[in-house]
DNA sequence: GATGAATGAGTGTTCATTCAT
DNA sequence: GATGAATGAACACTCATTCAT
């Protein structure tokens, strides 16, 4: 029980040290660099990640489960969708990883996580769709689509403009007005 | 000269089947694979592409250079610029490659295609622009990261909502009417 | 502490290998080769020696502290100087290695090991000088530019005739007697 | 017959080339850059030469046959043999392929060269040895290790003190005055 | 006969994973 | 549990040699 405490601090330190790296270069670093800059040895990392997807699997989870948390403390006014769409992506600057997040790029280990994140996201995209700000023909996959192309896109505009693609992609949308 | 046949013939070989491997696989897919694909040896692939990069490359720039002429075909119409959008999607299948087109990853062999790809494009965003249609605060480039987000989402979507992507970031595009 | 014994054992079993392969045949040996001798994987080798000139450096670096350790158990007298060449050729069996050791081929790993030869190579020659028996006009470089030769020379001899070279050597660095 | 001209001439030029290129870089240099040096395409240099090892071959061969040449021209006088010494080191300059032209490393192809060399060399030192100005003890075969040995110690040393080598190979070389 | 494209085995090096300590 | 050395299958790339034209 008592040696458990540095299993969970390396725990810790090893998907700190993935989310940083994955996130800055990809997930084509070597884990030994992984290992190097959460300093542990190599061997640790496979302990508690028996394999490199696994790895890559929980750095997903973890965020997804942020995300889960933050969907949930929001209400459900109608601009709330707006907001977390913002807050998605603001928190997406780690997009490499995330972006692969949204499809169904995650491992077995991220299933409950992103089960979550599901139930947060699917009630506040009702709430909003219900208010009719939202087009009404949108799924909560589509959005999850939409949200990895806004990310893609976010990542090759240059810091003055960032924000642009997602404000395209709120417009794009916006339910249309009666008149159409 | 007539040696020539089996040189030009193998070129468009190695081409297409990194086309393919990397449309399908990403750019990772090792040199071998492609080889073995075009029915020749690895050796041939590099008498050819000398380098990694450089196959890379040429595909994408292969690829510019089908744009960039189907952009010249296009007359001037307001809504040609969106046609011209959905077509590049639409070709954008092989997004990997393509998406890696439209930010700056493209290696010096494809400067010059990356550069009529350009010219054609400017002309088609501006008319938009000048009719009114398209948001005047965008610049190419940018329409360009947008691109890649359509790209990504698209192929994150079902087949049989092919399409949902282009349409939002469309919508989103236009210039927004007077009142407002 | 513990683990480091094997670490140390394949690392002197990959040098030894080294030295008895590039000894016999040239550095142009692939490291498979010589991984495979010294019984260990491909990548063991590279863990120790990152690059194949920094294996054929430590090799180098390997011999010349011996030869250095050598010299300075010699002690000044004008023959010593003979004595040490003499050695110095005798241990040059593997001299496709030391010849290369003896002109600047050598790696930033051999210099430390480089320095040291030369300090107790210069002391020995000044001796030998300044007892006027060997000619007063050449440098420690020099020497060792002609040992490289005599090294060249004794590989080509059969064996009943080894040490010719150095024989042939000796007397023409002899300091001519005053009659000439 | 006529087209010959043209085969005669690329031999000639792939030769040249491979001279240069060997004796610069050593025997390491890929094929493809010496024909391309020569202006002949890389199947050419394999009709004339079907082999790497045989182009080697051949080179050391023609360099063998100048120096036989060379040899038949000088007389008999005793000091003679220096003044071939002399010269065969001052030819020496690509010594990477003649210093294995002088020990046994020649192909088939230059049996016959490395005889005619022998005959001419063996006049040459017999004369010598009979005038009493060289060590009455050493071979032909030796003396050829003697001077593979010099050409690796003249490549050594630095331009202003070229010679050094053949200077103190000489002076070893010479008979011992009686008196000793 | 000449050309140069094609071949394919071989090289140095990397890296996820295993395992002795 | 942690460590980091060992493993070995890949990989991109080179080059002597063959062969269609």
């Amino acid at each position: 029980m008592s040696p458990r405490a540095d299993a969970v601090r390396n725990r810790a330190r090893i998907l700190t040290a993935a989310r940083e790296a994955f996130g800055r270069d990809g997930v084509d670093v070597p884990l030994d660099t992984i290992a190097e800059r959460a300093g542990v040895g190599a061997g640790t990392v496979h302990r508690h990640f028996p394999t490199k997807e696994a790895l890559i699997g929980a750095v997903i989870a973890d965020r997804l489960d942020q995300l889960a948390g933050r969907a949930a403390e929001l209400g459900d006014q109608a601009e709330d969708f707006f907001i977390y769409l913002a807050e998605l992506v603001d928190s997406g600057r780690d997009n490499l990883v995330l972006s692969a997040a949204l499809d169904g790029t995650i491992g077995t280990e991220g299933a409950a996580s992103a089960a979550r994140l599901s139930g947060a996201f699917d009630s506040l995209l009702a709430a909003a769709q219900g208010a009719g700000v939202v087009r009404a023909d949108v799924t909560a996959a589509e959005v999850h689509a939409i949200l990895a192309g806004v990310l893609a896109t976010e990542s090759r505009l240059p810091p003055e403009r960032r924000g642009l693609g997602l404000e395209v992609a709120i417009a794009g949308l916006r339910a249309s007005p009666p008149s159409r």
